[in-house]
DNA sequence: AGCACGCCGACT
DNA sequence: GTCGGCGTGCTC
């Protein structure tokens, strides 16, 4: 009996096919299986999506389905919604989702190899069944929020500081979800796993010996192909009881997925920067509420859209309710587990150009002398963000891109950051041939640099001089350089310790009594209007890095604190994060999105293309624009389509870039606008345009 | 996106 | 004389 299926395959939006492609089956397949189909020369992946529609059998010729991938259960139900719901919402085919949430290596693999490994998990060890391994009492605010939680409802938004026990939490709520029910699985997601791997070591320690090594599986990027797999499979098969994931894993099969856990849901890693730009976190959000599974949100500084959404009774429809932890785990007499303390340098009190301000060097020297260690970020690498000549004014511009390239003095190269084109620093001014040409500004680089300069008398109590480490981008590009840097400072080896961001998000450097922003004042003045947002989470994540051993903090605890210089003292940013009070910075933020008709109160989205050259990028988009007008499509009247600019770096590896903002304030007016939108964009063929997409709630605009 | 076909420069 | 550059066109 002949079949014809509608199958999904990975066809790029871009692309003229749409939609899943029509084949022939001798058998009917169940929606949700894999098969491998031939498309044009090639054979790929593809999942049953559903019968055809009659009539797409008669308008081409429909090729026969090549194998069928029979060793691996059909995807449900529950994770065809999930993609589905997520292609429509973020503009993107089907096909591209669904096999972009597919592990790599099922598309390599043919049935045989498939088979082999399939066979290859068969006589794993079964469930430990050892005892409880040992568990914290919990506190009383940790208690009322697992109670909440398994009360049912939600979402929830479970909001506490940096150390106030969210993780014990996540814990718990996923030993209730996996005792009630032997087929339960939870899934975890962390923002970057490389940067949290004490979450992942907390969840193996806690569940490995109940459920067995095989329970908890690991999902993301840094994996090797064949690690994915396993883990995907073990998902798939219901053997991983709990799936810990980046971004991507909101798309695991999980077919007895009963709780999700988004840690630091405020983390703008959780938006997926190409492809179907997705978040993660709103993803997880649908798919709670679609299968009936639990959803936590966990953040010191949730995002203002989970801020705004959420209430303590969760009152209304779709809302979030509101769970705090109010206190640090071990907060005592001593005070051990007490918030370092805020301390603010007026930057215009400072002689001019000064980059370490006496006081903030005299606390550093003093904690050195005590044998405590410090943190000093600074959010730029390299040695100085532009080469510049004094005489005729050249700067270091990068020729392909239209930004500069970064000075690093340590190989004497210029890097461009966004292309990264790498040439050797010129001896001389490339364009007057003066020999004197200067670095401008500072990074990582010259902040460490400049910092042994003015530490060089200070020394350690074993009379050694001090030591300064730096950790960021270039120095942790080495495979495994990043564990081993962190070793170092958690030996004991380093003294003060400057990088980037990356130093001040999830590592535990629990000797840190100091952690100290040189120069945080560049997010106050950004056109990305959720750069404050950002900057107030990185500085709270910074001040939680202090005096968190609770050992080591007993005496610590108490005298950690967090420096600032800036030139703006007395903006509210500070003046919250002095009191760490984050329900006061929103409180201020959210009053201005609303004044400024900017998110939560207002919906967005991008469409963005790229050409040979800037007007015909934005001749593509405004003529897109003309389009929607022209046809009064649906939604047209009701969105505010912005005329197209470039974007802030406009040219990149010889690309033009061009964006245009769509405003409305309806969620659903918009999502209809688009949906109308997309087949006219496609319509237009623009020669000129090499790739266009819609990012839908961008992140940055 | 792959993977073809297709028409112009430096190698055995 | 080939190998190979990436421009453009197609895939149920």
């Amino acid at each position: 009996m002949t079949c014809w299926l509608s199958i999904a395959v990975a066809t790029p939006a871009h692309s003229a096919l749409g939609g899943p492609l029509t084949y022939r089956s001798e058998s009917p397949l169940a929606p949700g299986t894999l098969v491998r189909v031939p498309l044009g020369r090639r054979e790929t992946l593809g999942v049953v999506w559903g019968e055809a529609a009659a009539d797409d059998r008669l308008e081409l010729e429909t090729r026969p389905v090549a194998a069928v991938l029979d060793g691996i259960a059909p995807l449900d139900e529950a994770w065809r919604a999930l993609v589905q719901f997520s292609a429509q919402y973020y503009q993107r085919s089907i096909g591209e989702v669904a096999l972009a949430a597919l592990p790599p290596q099922l598309r390599a693999l043919d049935a045989v190899q498939l088979a082999r490994r399939l066979k290859r998990r068969r006589g794993d060890g079964g469930p430990a069944g050892a005892a409880q391994p040992a568990r914290p009492q919990l506190t009383p605010g940790q208690q009322a929020a697992l109670a909440r939680i398994s009360s049912g409802g939600g979402p929830f938004l479970l909001f506490g500081v940096t150390g106030s026990g969210k993780t014990e939490v996540y814990l718990r709520a996923a030993e209730q979800a996996l005792a009630a029910d032997p087929a339960a699985q939870v899934l975890v997601m962390v923002p970057e796993i490389n940067l949290t791997p004490q979450l992942e070591a907390r969840f193996r320690e806690r569940f490995e010996p109940l459920f067995g090594a095989e329970a908890v599986a690991s999902l993301h990027s840094g994996m090797t192909n064949p690690q994915r797999l396993k883990a995907w499979l073990a998902a798939h098969a219901g053997h991983a009881r709990i799936v810990l994931g980046t971004r991507m894993s909101v798309f695991a099969s999980m077919p007895g997925l009963a709780l999700i856990v988004v840690d630091e849901e405020h983390d703008p890693s959780y938006k997926q920067q190409e492809g179907a730009r997705y978040s993660a976190r709103d993803l997880a959000v649908w798919r709670g509420r679609a299968c009936g599974a639990h959803v936590v949100l966990g953040s010191a500084t949730p995002s203002l859209e989970s801020w705004h959404h959420s209430s303590p009774s969760g009152e209304g429809g779709g809302r979030y309710v509101r769970i705090e932890l109010a206190d640090r785990v071990g907060t005592s007499a001593a005070g051990a587990g007490e918030l370092p303390r805020v301390r603010g340098v007026d930057m215009n009190l400072q002689p001019k150009k000064t980059v370490f301000s006496a006081p903030l060097l005299a606390a550093i020297a003093e904690r050195v002398a005590r044998g405590e260690q410090s943190m000093v970020f600074l959010n730029r690498r390299g040695y100085a963000p532009v080469l510049h000549c004094a005489d005729c004014g050249w700067k270091s511009e990068c020729p392909h891109c239209s930004a500069y390239r970064v000075f690093h003095k340590i190989d004497r190269t210029l890097r461009c950051h966004h292309c990264g084109h790498t040439q050797p620093v010129p001896r001389a001014c490339p364009g007057c041939g003066n020999l004197d040409i200067a670095p401008l500004g500072r990074g990582t680089e010259r902040l460490e640099e400049q910092l042994g300069e003015l530490l060089q008398d200070i020394r350690r109590p074993d009379g050694e001089p001090v030591r300064i480490a730096r950790i960021d981008a270039d120095t942790t590009r080495a495979a495994g350089a990043l564990e081993s840097q962190l070793a170092q400072v958690h030996a004991g080896e380093v003294d003060v310790l400057v990088g980037t961001q990356m130093i001040a998000k999830g590592h535990d450097f629990r000797r840190i009594t100091l952690v100290a922003a040189v120069n945080p004042d560049n997010a106050l003045f950004s056109s990305d209007f959720r750069a404050p947002e950002r900057l107030f989470s990185l500085l709270m994540q910074a001040a939680g890095r202090a005096g968190r051993d609770a050992a080591w903090g007993a005496a610590q605890g108490a005298k950690s604190e967090m420096w600032v210089q800036t030139f703006q003292p007395r903006h509210p940013l500070f003046q919250s994060l002095k009191h760490h009070d984050y329900p006061a910075f929103a409180a201020q933020q959210l009053v201005e999105r609303r004044d400024a008709g900017l998110p939560p109160f207002m919906f967005q989205a991008l469409l963005r293309a790229e050409a040979r050259t800037q007007e015909a990028a934005q001749a593509f988009l405004n003529a897109a624009s003309q389009d929607a007008q022209d046809q009064d499509i649906d939604g047209s009247d009701r969105v505010t389509r912005f005329p197209a600019v470039p974007l802030t770096i406009q040219r990149v590896a010889n690309v033009e870039r061009a964006q245009m903002l769509i405003e409305c304030d309806s969620r659903a007016a918009l999502q209809r606008f688009l949906a109308a939108w997309q087949p006219l964009l496609h319509a237009r063929r623009d020669r000129a345009v090499i790739r266009w997409a819609i990012d839908v709630d961008p992140l940055a605009i």
